[in-house]
DNA sequence: TATTGTAATTTGTTATAACAAATAACATAG
DNA sequence: CTATGTTATTTGTTATAACAAATTACAATA
């Protein structure tokens, strides 16, 4: 039997060493403290966190299973490259999954949800004003996910989360740009507009231009590197 | 250096007993080897597959990071079970996402594919006609990914593989009747008569029809259930 | 009989060791 | 100095062992 109340709830049990290294390493990633296509080893990454080569080598794993990372041809892990083919892939399914989410999650926002997100977003400004361009990012993903935490959709947040680590260590490039035209603002407020009105369709389309604007940002990127 | 000759390439390396732990243990669950709710545990998975627990401790932990298995509350690993707000949420992505990868790939095929396609269907129709559900299973299943393996999307496969791993346990339940009304069937043609005239929309719509009946069919089934 | 406390077992976690394959370092021959 | 063969080192893979936590079995008590 147990007591329904906040103070006797069940005590979550602390974070496995794999679960640690496991985040560690993606947030880093995400960072982009690991250059695309470095080789990352077991050992290694057992000697900089600290623990021995079995929780790292789990992490590897779980990171290559949802592919974070790739599994090079003899086994060797690297950080995965991106070019402008990969990007055009992950953007297609940015916009189909992502799209979808908003669109779900419009119909479940309450008064509370928006105002969160409004919060979030004046944070953004704040960052952007300051030119921090770090927090800005951090506010950036706190939206989106703060949007589609919305929808319920826990394999659909899992597939965003998976893209995401894809992208994060470009994301950094296209933020000079991002701050000069504000075209991501803009799209956020959009969004916050259409949920107040619970139009689902209206919030995927300022989704989708928030989404277009930040690929054809590192589009141009990628097409100006590729051609040297 | 390296001779540029069929005869002459890289030899592929076996597989490692993580892989074909992971490979075999994948294959069972779609079939349906393990109930859901079920418990699996490391040395079970090794007794099984003759392993030692370190192989296995590897594949059912890729299997939990790509969620075709569950971690449970005490770090057991269980299999998933399947209810109606789950399968709502497995169909809303697998109509986005298979819908783009269609639509992708009826940009990409040629007459040689399209022929592959034919083969496929006319297997998958053969074994409907003789009544043979777990074949035609099987080709329905080459059907689909002939046809998103077009769209050259290696992370939306990946990701339509990951959803399948969900559903999978439960399309036995909707072949009997499946067979009665040869819906998919006739959606199956209508995708190859698109992707003859070359039209995404048209193939995307198709495919669409084909999972919204399957969606219908497994949702009738699991409202049925959940009332008692 | 139902309940509680204790012991035995099973389980996941982590570290370590042993091995084979791949890579790097290096010496030697041309 | 370059190319080749050899050795040493690093790497991933796998098995095993040790430990703590969880579960189960079971006996003792009410």
């Amino acid at each position: 039997m147990q007591a329904i109340s906040p103070e006797l709830t069940t005590i979550d049990r602390a974070d496995t060493l794999t679960d640690m290294t496991y985040e560690r390493l993606r947030r880093a990633l995400i960072a982009g403290a690991f250059s695309p296509g470095e080789k990352i080893t077991i050992r290694g990454i057992a000697k900089i966190f600290g623990v021995s080569p079995t929780p790292a080598r789990d992490a590897l794993g779980r990171l290559v299973a949802e592919r974070a990372l790739e599994m090079g041809q003899n086994r060797t892990v690297v950080v995965p490259s991106l070019n402008s083919t990969k990007l055009t892939e992950v953007y297609r399914l940015r916009l189909a999954i992502e799209g979808l989410a908003v669109e779900v999650a419009a119909e479940r926002f309450d008064k509370g949800g928006i105002k969160e997100l409004e919060q979030i977003q004046s944070e953004l400004n704040a960052a952007l004003d300051a030119k921090d361009y770090k927090a800005t990012l951090e506010a950036n993903e706190k939206f989106h996910f703060a949007l589609y935490g919305a929808a319920d959709m826990p394999l659909a947040s899992s597939m965003i989360e998976g893209l995401w680590v894809q992208i994060g260590p470009y994301l950094n490039l296209l933020y000079p740009e991002f701050d000069r035209t504000r075209k991501g603002v803009s799209a956020h407020t959009a969004v916050i507009r259409a949920l107040k009105k619970r139009d689902g369709k209206a919030a995927r389309k300022a989704i989708e231009q928030d989404l277009e604007h930040g690929r054809d940002l590192l589009m141009r990127h990628f097409q100006a590197e590729e051609e040297s």
